[in-house]
DNA sequence: GTTGAGCGTT
């Protein structure tokens, strides 16, 4: 029988560090310089010292065990232990009878959970043992990846995610020679803020548009938007360094796939090396300076300031309280729902034909009206829950009676 | 009705 000890230390930044953070000790009594720099990075030792009236500390590092990158590469990959606002982490080791609420309400006890996932197999419906969950405030996951967790009885892992590449490139179809990359930058803006953007000069109707947070992308991806009256299409962007010239589209005549055939691969383009070259200009061409702050509430709109060139956006009253757009990009940039949500959100909005967004409206007649939207759809179709508009309102109560918000 | 290191169906 071995008997496992689970001891921590308070580690504090320096005597006036009124916050110390517990870090796990190892089962030797010793603690890993690992587990010390993730937290304070360029850290090298510990100095034991009173801490507020908490006792000091008297532990002597180790080197990382094999397997880590300790020998030859110090500065090298420490565990990234910076978590940025708005960002998923992966919970490792659940139970499989863990449920996403009980998820959430576990975590729920280090600061505000805004947003909770596990994952299920498809087909059988069990857990994968293993979820996300993201915290209102980035502090709160720092603090909550060097603890320990023991939830339902099984000891979790929470760590920043590396498996997912970051998808927040996407590749923009806008085959008309009069938009910008101003224009480009003007649009999606709205949505999030745009770290970068890459129109090949002479134009070749397609461009790349970066956005800092890869779910506003997601968001954005498959369907159509119209530019000064232009459709354009997003996907995602493909890696460089594959195949390249897929795309003979030219940069006329945009065929209209229009409603419905979005999904369709056709015409991705790659970002080969000639274009990220020309990419790597561009970025300090556009430079940081405008860019916006990051704050959710600079990239959150109210019902009123949307007016009718952004058909994405609900073009009704918000039903909330704080009178925020009620589509989902904006709800989710207040407080990302519950993927359950989500899935119950989206299948309204969309309709429940399918897991395609339902096309844009057949208008084409240019900017000024009467685009479809996925509101539009959605309030015309009428909504699952048997009802008219005020089901929206219904909606957002009851989610938020079961704790979603 | 099973599993136990890992990394997210849309």
């Amino acid at each position: 029988m071995i008997e496992v000890k689970m001891e921590f230390i308070r580690v504090a930044e320096d005597q006036n560090d009124q916050e110390p953070i517990e870090l796990p000790v190892e089962d030797d009594g010793t603690i890993l310089l690992s587990t010390v720099t993730g937290q304070f990075p360029g850290a090298c030792g510990l100095k034991s010292e009173q801490i507020g009236d908490l006792g000091g500390v008297d532990h002597w590092f180790r080197e990382q065990e094999k397997g880590e990158e300790s020998s030859g590469n110090p500065a090298g990959k420490t565990r990234r232990l910076d978590v940025k606002k708005n960002q998923d982490l992966v919970v490792l080791g659940l139970p499989w009878k863990t449920t996403e609420e009980e998820l959430k309400t576990y975590f729920e006890q280090y600061g505000e959970v805004v947003f909770s996932e596990i994952k299920f197999d498809r087909l059988t419906g069990k857990s994968k043992g293993f979820g996300f969950v993201r915290f209102a405030e980035a502090e709160t996951g720092k603090q909550v990846m060097v603890k320990k967790h023991i939830i339902q009885g099984r000891t979790c892992e929470v760590k920043v995610p590396d498996s997912r590449p970051e998808r927040r490139k996407l590749f923009v179809r806008c085959l008309s020679k009069d938009i910008s990359d101003a224009d480009l930058k003007e649009y999606f803006s709205d949505y999030g803020d745009v770290t970068e953007v890459y129109l090949p000069s002479p134009h070749r109707g397609f461009a790349f548009v970066t956005f800092e947070d890869g779910d506003i992308a997601q968001e954005l991806k498959g369907r159509d938007h119209i530019i000064k009256g232009h459709h354009v299409q997003l996907n995602d962007a493909e890696p460089k360094g594959k195949n390249r010239n897929q795309w003979e589209g030219g940069a006329e005549g945009f065929t209209g796939s229009g409603p419905g055939s979005s999904g369709d691969r056709v015409g991705e383009a790659t970002e080969n090396t000639e274009i990220s070259e020309a990419e790597t200009s561009m970025t300090t061409e556009i430079g940081e300076a405008d860019l916006r702050d990051d704050s959710v509430e600079t990239t959150v709109r109210t019902w009123e300031t949307w007016g009718t060139n952004y058909p994405w956006h609900s073009r009704q009253p918000s039903t909330r309280p704080d009178g925020v757009c009620s589509c989902r990009v904006c709800r989710d940039r207040v407080a990302p729902a519950d993927t359950a949500t989500r899935r119950a959100e989206q299948r309204r909005d969309w309709g429940t034909s399918g897991n395609q967004p339902p096309a844009m409206g057949g208008n084409t007649d240019g900017l000024g009206g009467g685009y479809g939207s996925p509101h539009g759809m959605a309030w015309s179709q009428g909504n699952q829950a048997g009802g008219g508009a005020g089901d929206n309102a219904a909606g957002y109560f009851g989610n938020q009676a079961k704790g979603s918000w």
